[in-house]
DNA sequence: GTAATTGCAAACTCTTTGCAGCATG
DNA sequence: CATGCTGCAAAGAGTTTGCAATTAC
């Protein structure tokens, strides 16, 4: 890590309100220095390869803490694994399960249009789209 | 369950060329006779208080089998468990975290627009859209 | 010194699987 | 008789939790 991703990063957990520690550091330069899409056990190896001596649950207890502070999103397009996401701003996602590869669709392009009125007492949280594509078997 | 609904319900697995047996005539008694979203585990509940010689097992493989037969749908909109949704019409959803609600919205209200190309060799499976609400705290 | 953070291992939940027995055609 | 369905129990994967040791303020 370039000294200035160090401090970038550091700068980011220090404006979510997350005190700065090495492992907190470390997962948010995996997570959050370009948008990526990984699971927690992606995050878990990636971090290890610099840092080994963090653990799963700390990665766990990171992503959580990430996520309350809104630096990441929780993905729910497969059953098998939550994936984080941390692109932050309005958009959607084309899947492919097979693969495993999910790819951002940006607000701009895809819209929703004709949303239901809300009953009262609830709130509209977000709203999530999910483009499910399989390779074309001939 | 009435003689009809027993007859219907056999009828319906015949026509969707499942062997009919007593337990899957029962769970399609529960997920099919009206648009439900039920998780496994409700489904066994059900089951199991007309036909309590019902294995979890026998409910998992049961959906598997509906779900390949298009009698039922995956709604993965929760990490804690699959739902499983018998409107096969093409619709969306409206999903209560805290309460776990989860409401059918019809595709003449609510339309996607702007559905990117697909990239060649891959062919669209289908569109979910999840609108995640929650209760407005005051 | 008090509180927060971490690592380890165990616990937990949901789902799948292996296998023996039973039923079915 | 051969196939396939069922139940049981165990296995498996992902996530969470309890707790003691360490670190930070």
């Amino acid at each position: 890590m370039t000294p200035s991703t160090m401090r970038e990063m550091a700068d980011i957990l220090r404006n979510a309100g997350i005190p700065v520690t090495l492992q907190r550091v470390e997962i948010a330069r995996v997570m959050l220095s370009q948008h990526t899409h990984l699971s927690a056990d992606q995050v878990l190896a990636k971090v290890q390869q610099s840092v080994p001596e963090t653990s799963r649950a700390t990665v766990y207890n990171t992503l959580r803490l990430f996520r309350e502070k809104k630096l990441v999103r929780e993905l729910i397009v497969d059953p098998e694994r939550i994936v984080f996401d941390s692109n932050t701003d309005p958009h959607y996602h084309l899947y492919n399960a097979e693969q495993g590869t999910l790819i951002d669709v940006s607000a701009d392009e895809l819209q929703v249009v004709g949303l239901p009125d809300l009953p009262p007492g609830l709130q509209l949280d977000e709203v999530d789209v999910i483009i499910r594509v399989r390779d074309r078997k001939p």
